[in-house]
DNA sequence: TCTAACCTTGACGTTGAGGTAAAACATCGC
DNA sequence: GCGATGTTTTACCTCAACGTCAAGGTTAGA
């Protein structure tokens, strides 16, 4: 073992995890982690002295919701980086929010995350009315199918029954 | 023009588009078009005399359902073909359907149908879930921008307020 | 101090989903 | 029968999203 984990009080902010640990308790690979490092979808971590990589839990459940944008919803990891920037400006918003200076810019800034956002919810909207469509689609479908399913019983019961009397005779 | 359509009543079945038709129609290439069919995505097309492809309205509404299901909803065009195969097996079942021969075998594709549409409709439900919950989330979001928003505007107020107060003085 | 297990960067390979270009054939209108 | 378009196949190119070595540095523990 290269690390283990202090056993100290940890809150899930602390980077105390190392690439090999984050990859196995997030299902992705060591390389697809630097991958979306490189193309800024994750932070860049701080290192160990070593220069070894380490996570906190924050990062863990950032990547965890990586992978459900792109395997479960189809998002291009281009899209999903729009997504967690937006998420990113919204946390800087937050931590800035001193009443002070430029309250202007803060408006500016607000609006962008605003619309952002509103676009986001939009395309999501567009997605949730096709699956809707589908959904029905196919719950119609399957009626259809039960539908023969009980037809094919039947004329399998009658046509076994013909079959016995024929025995019998 | 290379060709013309028939003007002579003409089902969405009957075959008369050609590729270059289609392309502009569906807003893909005739590339992708050929793409698809390499790839069983599209039944193979009859052809004219010359090798054209002829192709059919019905033709043209899966190129759409294809694109729907790639673009917004992040399938695969493997996971979009398992799916048209699927329509593929009911239309088959449809056509045959002569209560004649082969009954059990009958029951067994029918199955096979009924357990692939399940599949999609637990797929597709998983998908919807996830959505919503994003979407849910996006709107608290939303509301604590608007929050934000309307927290700047007094302070604004209130700033101009005061310099006003002091312009005055 | 030495080693097994872990990590680093770098470079090249792969797969899915097409794009693009070339050379030759087909069709239509004239 | 000719030219302008439209099509066909073949072959190579691209881009995203990683996979897969390779060669070497780091760390914990015996």
């Amino acid at each position: 073992m290269a690390q283990k984990r202090a056993s100290t009080a940890v809150g899930p902010e602390e980077p105390c995890l190392q690439i090999g640990e984050v990859a196995e308790r997030t299902g992705v690979t060591q390389r697809t982690l630097r991958f979306y490092e490189e193309k800024g979808l994750l932070k860049l971590p701080i290192r160990l002295e070593g220069g070894f990589r380490l996570y906190s839990e924050v990062d863990i459940q950032r990547v965890e919701q990586i992978k459900r944008l792109q395997k479960l919803l189809g998002f291009t990891l281009a899209e999903i980086k729009e997504m967690v920037d937006a998420e990113e400006v919204k946390l800087q918003l937050q931590a800035e929010y001193r009443p002070d200076a430029a309250i202007s810019q803060k408006k500016t800034q607000l609006l962008r995350a605003i619309e952002v956002t509103e676009r986001q919810h939009g395309l999501i909207r567009q997605k949730v009315d096709a699956l809707r469509e589908m959904q029905s689609k196919l719950e119609e479908r399957l009626d259809t199918f039960h539908g023969w399913q009980v037809h094919l019983e039947e004329a399998q019961a009658k046509a076994d029954g013909k079959a016995k009397t024929k025995a019998k005779a």
